[in-house]
DNA sequence: ACTGCCATGTGAAATGGTTCACAAGAAGTA
DNA sequence: TACTTCTTGTGAACCATTTCACATGGCAGT
């Protein structure tokens, strides 16, 4: 009977590879498979087998000596493990050209992650309608996050003023922060923050090319 | 005499905080500071000393001890480790959500990385205007991929057809490739692949929420 | 029930990355 | 020149992650 804390720190690596074997998992879903082995999983990912299977031990033992895992079984496992076997509420702040990207994008509310609320500080944006979601002012943030019981944010603003804003946002109760702006944040101990930065992949892509770098696998 | 191949494989994670160290320059040159230690580097990365001069000294010694780095002469070197010193022409296919977004993004360009060509299968895309730029029709592609020389290419398409066009991609002549689409492209040794992938981030998040994962620095 | 086969789960070994700790160099002061 | 202070650059130690290798257990066929 296994707690519900786990004990061992997990690397990020390995959840990072969970997210991968659960994208692979949904399309083997998809192509009607029962079953599927480490070595299966491994190559579509380009790992090795024994990485898979050490990944997974670290939450329990969900497959079955000599057949593999079961797909679906395995899928509402990492769902579980994630946290994306439920539905977050994510509000959306920064209407602007990523910002209206993101709202547009239908993955992430099949993982779970639903857009509830948009804010900007455009007066010709506030009041405006994006896939059914109005806009609001960022000046009732702090009142509509609350009122939504909104834990997780995305933040699509120029780094000019995205500190302000998730200082803003941390005292609304929010404790999850994926950010857009080119920008170190600072946020207490207790708030999760993750950084998109698309210019580093860029610039991994020139180091790559310049150095002669062996491909290898990405991220 | 350092000759100019490097000889150590240098780690993702060293490259991956060299573009860190890069961002942060350019504003401490903003801000005109003339030297900065490893220390104050450190501590606005939320990184070790240590960890920022054994970065650094796999490329060379920049550094003056008892002073620190100069940050113009820092930033410099950097950027032509990075191969940002110079201007990369990438092609950007498929202008839709996140591809529109891309195009409109300023600092790319800053970095030297200059979108010159979108490509498009939508008649009502292809012709139109963005940014200065003409989208292309995709069936154009290995044409003038060839004739303006272009070995980058954002890849911004529905996942179901990436794979068609990163071959196509490939034969064209490109050799570096950065991803949108939620899928694992197979490409040859010799091309550099790298996938940005916003699911994964927000999935980290839930997985910290639900864990209470002590919050870490980020990628 | 027995046998052969296969793939998991996991300690132990190997590899790779980070931090420590210190010798040595540079600048400033007198 | 001698002395102090500061911070680099780097082997060595430490720690984390990946890979190896194999005992274990389940399934299928006879
Ligand atoms: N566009 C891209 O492809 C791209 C790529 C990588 C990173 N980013 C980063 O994402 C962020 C947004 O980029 P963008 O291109 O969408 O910029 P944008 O200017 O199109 O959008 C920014 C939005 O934030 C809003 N805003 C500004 N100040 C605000 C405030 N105080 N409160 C609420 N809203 C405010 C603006 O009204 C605008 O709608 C930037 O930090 C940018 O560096 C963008
Ligand atoms: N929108 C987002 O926020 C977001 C976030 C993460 C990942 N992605 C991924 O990025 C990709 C693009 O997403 P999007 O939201 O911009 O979708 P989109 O449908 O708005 O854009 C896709 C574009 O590709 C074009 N296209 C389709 N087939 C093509 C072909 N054969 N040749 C050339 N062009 C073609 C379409 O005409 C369209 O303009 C998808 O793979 C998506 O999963 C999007």
């Amino acid at each position: 009977m296994p707690s519900s804390g786990s004990r061992k720190r997990i690397s990020e690596s390995t959840i990072h590879r969970l997210s991968l074997y659960y994208r692979t998992l949904s399309l083997l879903e998809k192509e009607n498979y029962e079953t599927v082995s480490s070595k299966e999983l491994a190559k579509r990912e380009k790992l090795t087998p024994a990485q898979v299977r050490k990944d997974l031990s670290f939450f329990g033992s969900f497959g079955t000596r000599g057949l593999g895992y079961n797909v679906n079984e395995l899928k509402s496992k990492i769902e579980s493990i994630l946290g994306i076997n439920r539905d977050w509420k994510v509000a959306l702040i920064g209407v602007g050209n990523i910002g209206s990207a993101l709202v547009s994008y239908k993955e992430f509310a099949k993982q779970g992650f639903h857009i509830v609320k948009l804010f900007d500080n455009d007066q010709r944006k506030i009041g405006s309608n994006h896939k059914g979601i109005t806009v609001s002012d960022i000046k009732d943030l702090d009142m509509e996050v609350k009122e939504a019981n909104i834990t997780m944010v995305i933040l699509a603003v120029p780094a000019t003023v995205a500190q302000y804003i998730v200082d803003d946002v941390v005292k609304a109760g929010v404790t999850a922060i994926l950010n857009f702006a080119p920008i170190n944040l600072r946020v207490p101990p207790f708030v999760h923050l993750r950084n998109e930065n698309m210019s580093m992949e860029l610039e991994y892509l020139s180091f790559a090319m310049v150095n002669n770098h062996a491909p290898k696998k990405s991220k």
